[in-house]
DNA sequence: GATTAGCAATCAAAACAAAAGAGTGCTAAA
DNA sequence: TTTAGCACTCTTTTGTTTTGATTGCTAATC
């Protein structure tokens, strides 16, 4: 479809665009792009780009600047995929070998060094509890109206929660709600505490719904429960476009309403790296940014999604590079 | 020290300042603040207030705006600490009224309400443990190499961590370090958890050190943290004062540096409110906003502090208000 | 036929200038 | 002690000009 000088226009047009933020003219590609023409030809090959969309410009005698249709081309022919430094390597793998003691840390540490490594801001979410098959449920009294149950799934990920009680509940009530709930939920999926599960243990149990019900609701709650966690919020206000107040505002706003990054970084289906560019992303807060999203899976559980957000001049190439990477090592982790 | 128009006038140029963010002129005072005299008078008093450096001007013919000294006298001696509506109090106590299973939720449950109230940026921070006295430790085995301990304190905070191990662990293990544990820390400070207990535990017990120092290790580290939560930091993007790039970027950077929230919410000793202005900030980066702090206490026990930043220009008499009756409505509940 | 030098045309951004307006400080009168 | 009056100061706004970067087109060149 374009041929190969166009390609290399394209590929050097967004190159430098996202290394500059500033309009790029035909005469900054003559020096230094390895492109063997003069700069007339350029502004020839950057006209027709233009008519065929890959290119804007902002004014009639301005440079040119990479439309949505540039970006996508570019990620999707153009990047390279391996721009990655060995010290980054180094970093990255030495920030992945802190021991966590809960699975769930794990995509917030990788979160973390991603942001450190890419300067841009990301976002992440713990692993989506309600894919996974119950391992074992342990209920510990922790005084006569208060207990504890700990839930722990297939993938590693243990759950906990505190459930009080209008009633005094007996160490011996206790066992007999582990024993039943273990009998019925061991080796099933989660979803599987539901309407019936409830059913079955009020016949069953001679206890009241007083002890049952907050229980049952209480664990389902802790299940569903979704923490997003923020990394380098601030390292997206020292890039240009930030300048703009309108921009910047609307990035604290968007950052600052969980629903929108839970539906963000759910939004992928995938295993792989998603990368969304400006109207691309499904939610329109987010259409003057670029969203480069990836699920930590280990057997086809969900582990936790990373989301990076950043502007649509976003360094794909070494966004893509690193966010491999880092895939790579999670899948050695475990 | 100020004389009774003199105060009348500091007072009114507060307030005016707090509600419109402009420099106030004389003219604006004579109008509508009660004060019986001529713009030319005030200009009078506006010039002796300068010289006594209560307020400031940003060049030579503009109106006053407040000094940091302005403002302490105003939160000192001038501001109303009754300015509550009743939709306000009506909002507050339903949202106090949420049956919370965690005590640390009531912290942020508050913080969240604040925000909303006051439409100011909160920060709020948990519990400290270290404050409070051993009530129950228990340990779980959750596999054959890890095990959850829970920790109960006497101001019914409730923290737990998973400890992995690298050797096999037995339920007859878990059951005697859990009876060694309560029976040493059961009704101690938790700062007893420290250099002498675990010589203790290595004397005591046969356990090798795989064992008995992950615990210890695990249990102050899950003591010491600190989690911090933000609430509504895009509300301060509709104050003026955050037009300013400078400003704005400043603002998510201080936000962004989680020890340095943490250091803020720390610091004030007392039992009360406590309000910082500017410089008055132990922390530099502070020192272009005001923050207002509070610690939520019972029994002299630390049950997280709550802190309000926004600009210099703070609606005090709001603010001070509001967490007033917050702390009154907190006592209450236990 | 593709490439390029040359140049007028375009437009944003910077620099400059002028006018308007808000507010003060001071003086002198009430 | 208070206030009316007014010159003076300084910001803000608006308009104009200049500068400079960059393009698109045309005609010459390879």
């Amino acid at each position: 479809m374009l041929d190969d000088r166009k390609k290399k226009v394209l590929q050097a047009i967004v190159e430098e665009y996202i290394n500059t933020a500033e309009p790029v003219s035909s005469n900054a590609l003559t020096s230094n792009h390895g492109l063997q023409c003069s700069s007339a030809t350029i502004r020839n090959e950057m006209a027709d780009l233009e008519k065929s969309g890959y290119l804007d410009k902002t004014h009639t005698s301005s440079g040119r600047i990479p439309s949505e249709k540039g970006y996508r081309y570019y990620v999707d022919e153009l990047l390279k995929d391996d721009d990655i430094s060995l010290e980054e390597i180094k970093y990255i793998s030495s920030k992945l070998e802190t021991k966590v003691n809960e699975i769930e840390d794990l995509t917030k540490i990788a979160a973390n060094t991603i942001s450190e490594v890419t300067h841009y801001t990301t976002v992440s979410i713990g692993p989506k509890a309600n894919e996974q098959i119950i391992k074992d449920i342990k209920f510990i009294l922790l005084g006569s109206r208060m207990m504890m149950a700990v839930i722990l799934t297939d993938t590693g990920l243990v759950k906990e929660t505190i459930i009080k009680f209008d009633e005094d509940v007996t160490e011996k009530q206790i066992e007999t709600i582990n024993y039943m709930f273990n009998k019925k939920l061991k080796g099933q999926p989660i979803e599987k505490i539901d309407r019936p599960l409830e059913e079955y243990l009020y016949d069953e149990m001679t206890y009241s719904v007083n002890v049952i019900k907050p229980i049952i609701e209480q664990i389902k709650k802790v299940l569903e429960d979704e923490q997003i966690y923020l990394e380098g919020a601030n390292k997206s206000f020292d890039l240009p476009e930030f300048n703009s107040l309108e921009v910047a505002k609307n990035f604290v706003n968007v950052l600052d309403t969980k629903e929108l990054m839970a539906d963000m970084l759910n939004s992928g289906f995938a295993d792989d790296i998603q990368v969304y560019i400006g109207d691309e992303n499904p939610k329109e807060e987010l259409k003057d940014f670029s969203v480069v999203t990836f699920k930590h899976k280990v057997n086809g559980k969900d582990l936790g999604t990373i989301g990076i957000i950043g502007p649509k001049r976003m360094d794909y190439s070494k966004v893509i590079s690193v966010m491999k990477y880092i895939n790579k090592k999670l899948k050695e982790i475990e």
